[in-house]
DNA sequence: CCGCTATAGTTGAGGACGCAAGCAATAGTA
DNA sequence: TACTATTGCTTGCGTCCTCAACTATAGCGG
């Protein structure tokens, strides 16, 4: 028993151990890449695009939280400082009145143009240095496979 | 131009989208367990850990910040809580007076035997549910590969 | 129509962390 | 010996995020 502290067991322990090293390293050299240059957090770039893509360009500040995997107070925070920007707009529904779009800008489209040109050539730059393409998409694939909702039977199983 | 920042592009960006979402989950499920039941964070754990594999159960803060992907700061503010929870002490270095190492306490070394018997089983769970053990292999040699110094080559040439 | 519960969103307090500045000790140079 | 650069560590401040509490709306059963 003492001696299992001590060293790596399983390849379990190996791989949640690199998966939280990788992530701080990857993250935090992309991160500061994307700040220096454009002024962004990766929370706001992913933002920006998520609006991008989504219909009319506009999204619920909920659906938005459960994308980025932020609380919905983190969401309102992140959006005081796009809408600050003037990169997102609000507006409200019609149908329901508890709810407020928030709504990607033309200005805030033009940031996001502006940034992905080198964000996406960092990214790509950051992981096809140091993987193959087979190597890629291996690895996104076994990465995809973490979120999903077989949390929720170990989550559930808490008390 | 226009269409390219509307859909993902390359494997890397893919593999990117999934180490943050696939980071996020695992570790919100994981620390949850463990701050629930053990009162631990995530780099609470590991710093015992670190400090129990250590010669002597000491390191140096310098070293440890390392280890942790933490700054300097980061990890006096983490010792503080440590040392006040008397898992861990502050010990001078004879031949050098400007270092203080943070030596494991032997109510430390007992906690963390405590927390390492539902983590790692919590750990392995998780994984183990997702994955075979060979695919467990595979992913944690990938992930190895992130943080290492080919960071340094992309860094150097952001001026 | 009247509660009741659920949902969307905001706000205040607090935690974890980085950065920049500062201090003390060491090492290198002359 | 004195002078400078470097290293180990701490502290003040700002950032980003969560949690808990709160408001406002929606929708349901009676």
């Amino acid at each position: 028993m003492s001696s299992q502290v001590l060293r790596a067991q399983a390849p379990a322990v190996e791989a949640w151990i690199n998966l939280i090293r990788g992530h701080s390293a990857a993250v935090g050299a992309i991160n500061a890449r994307l700040v220096a240059d454009h002024g962004l957090t990766i929370n706001d770039y992913e933002c920006l695009l998520l609006l991008a893509r989504a219909e009319e360009r506009r999204m619920r500040r909920v659906d938005l939280a459960e994308q980025l995997i932020l609380t919905a107070s983190g969401v309102t925070r992140l959006l005081d400082g796009l809408e600050k920007e003037g990169w997102v707009d609000r507006a409200n529904c019609a149908s329901d009145r508890r709810v407020t779009y928030a709504v990607l800008t033309d200005d805030g489209y033009s940031k996001l143009q502006e940034a992905s040109g080198t964000h996406v050539a960092d990214l790509r730059t950051y992981f096809e240095t140091r993987y193959s393409h087979d190597e890629l998409e291996h690895l996104a694939t076994l990465l995809g496979r973490l979120p999903n909702d077989a949390a929720d039977s170990s989550d559930c199983s808490v008390d």
